[in-house]
DNA sequence: TTGTATGCAAATTATTTGCACTCTC
DNA sequence: GAGAGTGCAAATAATTTGCATACAA
């Protein structure tokens, strides 16, 4: 056994999933549990240490998490995926600035409603079982230096 | 002047977004308008004929109707962007099925009620320009051939 | 042990950039 | 005519695949 994280709540985080807890797995999962926002790859990969790490070891991972359900992946229009922890107690959302990338939560979204009105709307469909959902806006400073000011 | 779609509507619209009204964007644009979902830039390309169009071309016409607030871009979490034609009187989103692909719209998400909520939890954010919502499930074929079923 | 998971090399897909040439206005 | 826009070549970025080896259970 190599020397690494042994945190039990995450080897059987890890196992729960029906998955082997390599410390591959363990570290990103913990860099996971421990970052406010959702991450990229890039920035797991050097949140763990690119030395711990193969690229497509972690590109694998976030997939395996992702299927795995322990993780969901979040589109920030940045070109490339992002990561967070799958927290089914807090469904929460995100505003990012399109000026800065500078992102907070809020929460609220009221997804069940949401998902029964689409279900009535919509003919051929039997169940939601994921949403996505950000906004996007300009941040107190970005808007202080005067990019751009619109209406909606 | 080439011979060609010469859709006055068309015409206009790319004028009043401050572009020049090429042939290769009326040709996108109108596809756009009689798509009933979103595009991939491939079913753009394909969609307006390979030999009318560069790929190069199209990403860069696409880039430029999205700055102009004439299309939207929207994540189906395939893997790469669709665009879709920005109608602000008809605020609508997406329900995609996880099994085949299927899309279907719905309306009502209630954005500004949502863009309030955000606002308020929020500290540092002036203002919401735009938002992404989907919804991701199972389409009632899709179930029945046993693609999983589970909660929510 | 035994199959699952990793690492490395290499491929594929998505998107962007540079530059000369061609159109729109 | 002047500058915006296009096409082609090539670069960069994001993600995936194949296969031999290593590790978890």
């Amino acid at each position: 056994m190599k020397k690494g994280i042994e945190n039990n709540p995450i080897v059987e985080a890890i196992r729960k999933a029906g998955l082997r807890a390599t410390e591959q797995r363990k570290l990103v999962l913990a860099y996971l549990q421990q970052s406010k926002y959702p991450q990229s790859v890039k920035e797991i990969i050097d949140g763990v240490g690119k030395k711990n790490i193969d690229q497509v070891t972690a590109y694998r991972i976030l997939e395996a998490f992702k299927k795995a359900e322990l993780i969901n992946s979040v589109d920030f229009r940045h070109g490339h995926t992002h990561y967070e922890i799958k927290d089914d107690q807090h469904d929460h959302h995100h505003l990012i600035c399109i000026g800065c990338d500078k992102v907070e939560d809020f929460t609220g979204c009221d997804s069940d409603h949401l998902a029964n009105k689409a279900l009535k709307q919509t003919k051929g469909f039997a169940q939601v079982t994921s949403h996505s959902l950000e906004l996007f806006g300009l941040c107190n400073t970005c808007v202080r230096q005067g990019r751009k000011l619109q209406a909606a």
